[in-house]
DNA sequence: GATCCTCGAGTTCT
DNA sequence: CTCGAGGATC
């Protein structure tokens, strides 16, 4: 009986926030709606029983501990962008390669943050940043506050949506007259409130959100952006006006006639996409972007400052950067104080001087980025004689300056050894910048090698190693020891060979031993590698043998990726996987050998103990099994992507 | 030899 | 993200 009622009052107070949220009809007064609110909550209190698209879930709720991932349903692209209507012409000109008569959809580039949203059974599901596009956090309890994201839906599959959640300005002016705190503008009004662990902060903000993607439906059943944008709205999303034509020169004229200070919130540009969906597949995408839309950014905020002084930083590979330092500016509410000058050939260019004033903008509104010389005073800037960290002479290779002391150079030594410590490399928790800069100036480690030497009473000498940091070094250093290859191989730092090189040559070699007496012939054969990253190879074994015999000495074991041994720490060990329907590229034996070479057991059909079903085209009976017994699902290509890494 | 794409290396601030 | 440069391709 109660549950009855609860529904009822469910449904109406949903309703009333879609119609106040979303549309913006009031449709009842604050008097009649708090009625309802406070019966609603009572009987929750009541009964126990909260309903998960209850509205009382939106108030916030306990902070969370941290972020989980998410794995999106299908991968997140960014726009590829452009900053003139010339820009816009090539766009159109390259789409017209292959479309007779393209039709665009225009709409607001929002500056807030990508939000993801899953739905399933009507239901919201969870929320999630963009993250790098396929892995974002999970920020459900942050988004369940936003109260235009409505809780149910009419729509039943599967189902992510993406859109931009903002803070309106009117909103970012209330908060701001009243918090302690003041934002600094609104964009990090909406990013620090989703990345805060409290939901309570972003409920407090009033945020907003706005939808223009599907980013998947079950069985692809939308043909258009017009119809992808009907469908978000009959399903209780709100949505922005979108203007269409097929005149690239009306489009533009649209652009250019926006009023950007007229608008309740941030836009950073526009972005045009191609209407039809048909029509976008034809065109497909690069690896970043897809090819059928494209971002136009209206020109960044400028500012002036005086550029106090320029540094040059030495990098791991001898390498010095010019630093400009310049008087603290304020820009798009953080503080800049430096800004890279990449290079002489870079400041010669932008003709600028120390002492003198300079443009300077975030590009992207991140990094900040020195445009060129605002006046004509200030000094001119030479180019030093000799290193700035330890005084040997210099060398200039293309449009950079070396420092080729590299046994003797500080801050080569110290980023080699973080090189070597990265997330991508030996993945050393625990053993940071700091801690690296303090092992070289304190306890003289001067190569990877030395870390392994380290004894625990040296390390509890050093300031801030108790029992905590002391044990997560040294359990760091041991776990090293049985590396992949590839990471191995990247950890070293070879000129030349990064992530994807690295991997290629674990992948060819198999071990290192082998990799070590590499010769140029076989080395070139590979894909992309040529005499260069040849030579690169060689030239650093001729010189770093002794340093590898070192490490393995220490008990470094860099491990060939066979399919037995990535078993071990595969997210998929031990799991109990399905496939279904057809995946292109692959037989159904194919898959079954990949499940257990990720040491999953690979099932004939979906049972309450399956743990991931898989499934490709044409999926039937068996993903909606899944669904019925919960049972996690995964995209085939999405899974295939997730162990790239393991395939070789 | 020019052009396109991809990779590597270095980049700021909170 | 942006730059410069290596590799593949025509």
């Amino acid at each position: 009986m109660e549950n009855k009622r609860m529904r009822a009052l469910i449904d109406e107070i949903n309703a009333h926030n879609y119609r106040y949220y979303v549309l913006d009809e009031p449709s009842v007064s604050d008097g009649e709606y708090d009625k309802l609110y406070d019966e609603l909550r009572a009987l929750e209190v009541e009964t126990g029983v909260v309903m998960p698209d209850s509205p009382t879930r939106r108030v916030g709720g306990e902070p969370v501990k941290g972020f989980l991932p998410h794995t999106h349903l299908s991968k997140l692209y960014s726009l590829d962008k452009c900053t003139t209507a010339d820009g816009l012409r090539d766009f159109d000109a390259r789409i017209k390669r292959t479309q007779a008569d393209p039709l665009y959809s225009v709409e607001y580039k929002l500056d807030g943050l990508t939000i993801c949203l899953t739905y399933e059974n009507g239901l919201l599901r969870g929320a999630a940043t963009r993250g790098n596009g396929e892995v974002g956090e999970d920020v459900t309890a942050q988004v369940m506050t936003i109260r235009s994201v409505p809780a149910a839906i009419p729509y039943r599959g599967l189902l992510e949506v993406q859109g931009e959640g903002i803070m309106r300005l009117s909103a970012f002016e209330a908060y701001n007259r009243t918090a302690a705190e003041p934002l600094k503008n609104a964009r990090n009004g909406v990013a620090g409130a989703i990345r805060s662990l409290d939901p309570a902060v972003a409920a407090a903000r009033k945020l907003d959100i706005i939808f223009y993607h599907v980013n998947y439906i079950e069985g692809d059943t939308l043909k258009s952006q017009s119809e992808c944008l009907s469908f978000l709205r009959e399903n209780r999303f709100k949505t922005q006006p979108t203007f269409v034509s097929g005149d690239i020169e009306r489009v533009i004229g649209h652009v250019a006639g926006i009023e950007r200070n007229k608008l309740d919130f941030l836009i950073d540009g526009m972005v045009v996409k191609l209407e039809d969906f048909a029509a976008r597949r034809a065109l497909g995408f690069t690896d970043k972007f897809p090819r059928w839309a494209i971002a136009y950014k209206f020109e960044a905020e400028e500012a002036t400052t005086t550029l106090s002084e320029v540094v040059f930083n030495v990098g791991r590979t001898g390498k010095l950067t010019p630093l400009a330092l310049v008087e603290p500016v304020e820009l798009y509410g953080v503080t800049v104080r430096r800004a890279t000058l990449n290079n002489m050939g870079d400041i010669e260019r932008k003709n600028v001087r120390v002492g003198g004033r300079v443009f300077i903008r975030r590009s992207n509104d991140v990094i900040p980025e020195i445009l060129g010389a605002a006046d004509d005073k200030g000094a001119r800037i030479e180019a030093p004689a000799v290193c700035p960290a330890c005084g040997s002479p210099l060398v200039t290779v293309g449009a950079h300056l070396f420092c080729e002391n590299e046994e003797g150079c500080p801050p080569q030594i110290t980023g080699r050894i973080e090189h070597y410590a990265s997330k991508d490399g030996m993945d050393l928790v625990g053993i940071s910048e700091k801690t690296i800069a303090a092992l070289h100036d304190r306890l003289g480690v001067r190569s990877v090698a030395d870390l392994y030497l380290v004894t625990e009473e040296q390390l509890r000498g050093l300031e801030g190693f108790k029992d905590k940091k002391t044990g997560q070094f040294f359990r760091s250093l041991e776990r090293s020891k049985r590396v992949p290859l590839h990471r191995f191989v990247h950890a070293l730092g070879i000129e030349n060979v990064g992530k994807k090189t690295a991997r290629d040559l674990a992948a060819h070699y198999k071990t290192m031993e082998k990799l070590m007496d590499a010769e140029a012939a076989e080395l070139v054969g590979i894909e992309d590698v040529g005499d260069i990253v040849a030579a690169s190879v060689i030239g650093y074994f001729e010189k770093h043998r002794p340093l590898i015999q070192r490490l393995f000495a220490y008990g470094v074991r860099p491990q060939p990726v066979t399919q037995a041994e990535s078993a071990a720490d595969s997210p998929y060990a031990g799991k109990k996987l399905v496939v279904t329907g057809t995946v292109e590229g692959y037989g159904r034996k194919e898959l079954e050998e990949l499940i257990r070479g990720l040491g999953a057991k690979p099932q004939a059909s979906v049972s309450k103990e399956t743990d991931l079903l898989i499934y490709g085209e044409n999926a039937g009976s068996k993903l909606e099994k899944a669904r019925e017994l919960a049972v996690e699902t995964m995209a085939a290509a999405q899974f295939l992507t997730s162990i790239l890494d393991r395939i070789r």
